[in-house]
Order: C-alpha cells, then structure tokens, then sequence
DNA sequence: AAACTATGACGTATGTTTACGACATACTTT
DNA sequence: AAAGTATGTCGTAAACATACGTCATAGTTT
C-alpha cells in the first residue's frame, strides 16, 4: 500500500469504503443472499449455485469472511459458512448512518 | 469485459455491486459527505479539502456522476456539483431492501 | 493403510482501479 | 486580444482484483 492514498481520510470513510468493497462484487452479494436463503451453514457446494469454479467461490468467502461479514468453522470434512448477524448489523447500520447523513435537499438549480 | 463472468449474475445482484462498487474509495465517501455538508453545489475547490490532486478529484467526480449519484452543471467558468438526490433515495432504497434480506438469526452452532 | 472427498493455498494470466503530470478547452478579466 | 483561471481529457505507471488450474492438506470411508 505505498501507492495509494486511501488510507489519508478518515477512520468512517475507510470503513464505509472497506464494507462498500466487500459488495462490489455480484458474487459476494450472491453468495451472502444465497446464506441467507438456506437459513443455515452451508459448505462448498455454493459453487454449484454460482458461475464460477469453486477456487474463485472459495477466494471470495475468504475475503468476506476476511471482512468479518461471515463466519467459517470447519466441521469433519466440510466448513460451516453462516452470516455473522452480529458484525452484519453493524455493517447496516454503518451505512444507514451514512445514508441518513448525506440525504438533503439541494438548494440550487441544477 | 471478455474475462470478468460479472454479468452472469442476476441485475439486482448487479446493481447492488455496481452501488457498492462507487463507495468503495474513501475520497469518494468523503466527495459526497463534503457535498452533503455544504448544502449547496460547490465547484472544484473539493481537492483542497482531500489529500488528493485536483485530476485525481476530477476523475473520482467522474465516476459519481457516471454513477448517477451527483450532478454537474455547467455554471460560467466553474462546474457546479450536488447530489442527486432522486438518485441517492434509490441507492439507499436498494441497499436497504438488500440489508433487510440478509438479516436473520443462524440456527447453527458457530 | 489406501483411495476418496472437500476444502484452502499457491501460482499466474489478464483486466481494472488509482494516481498524477501534462495538455486541451473554455470562459473571464484586463 | 492577451493573460489568467477553472475544468476536463489523455497517457501512463503502479497496485489491486478476478478467475481458474494445480497442488497440498485433512478428514472419511472401505
């Protein structure tokens, strides 16, 4: 990271823009409604639901659960991948604050 | 877009990545904070607030407004920008609906 | 123990994003 | 008209993201 300079805004901004990150795939957002769909723990066979191989499924469940937004725990010969609602929360209610905070009436004319 | 299999998922899924894809720079979390707390439209004196160069600020403008997040009218010599306010509800709508989806209680153990 | 199965780690090719200097454009002022 | 000011566009280098095949690991089954 010598190179960028995202890290020169402040702590909020970081974070919204790290959790906005996150979602800026169509296969973290697949993968997180398809968690949520099966109301369960759910192992790898996520790739069969999805375009991709299972390496790239596999890649992206590790950057959410990097992110905290999902939880991993291996159980025998499969791994346990449920939504973490605790950090899931927080994560929503991060952005509603910032939603709240920029909706605003413009006052001029364009 | 040979390589990216993006558009192989469905357009809510899309569009919500498409979204979070905008918000995910902290330069444009903090463009469109700044926006927010001017109230008002405001020209290219946003790079001095951002430790940024005026370019690179132009460029990340671009992509709001790409986005359909901010407007930019043409105002003599200045450029005037505020949020689209229309168009921020819509986003904000859209990540709510997706939130509210997610959200459940795990009846697994981890 | 040997074969099987599910999964993560590694390597790598290609595409995308970020950042900025230099140049172009267009309006304003003198 | 010439100089000045505010912006966008272009080119480009470095960093990062995406995608997948192959290999390694670890538990299960026979």
């Amino acid at each position: 990271m010598t190179f960028t300079k995202a890290t020169e805004f402040d702590a909020t901004q970081q974070e919204i823009a790290r959790l906005a990150k996150v979602l800026s795939h169509p296969a973290r957002v697949a993968i997180l409604q398809h968690l949520a769909k099966t109301q369960s723990c759910i192992s790898g066979d996520i790739a069969q639901e999805l375009p991709l191989s299972r390496t790239t499924v596999s890649q992206h469940l590790q950057e959410l659960k990097a992110a905290g937004l999902i939880k991993g725990e291996i159980d025998g010969l499969t791994v346990c991948y449920c939504i973490d609602t605790e950090q899931f929360g927080k994560a929503k209610a991060l952005l509603e604050t910032f939603f709240s905070g920029i909706s605003f009436a413009c006052n001029c004319d364009c």
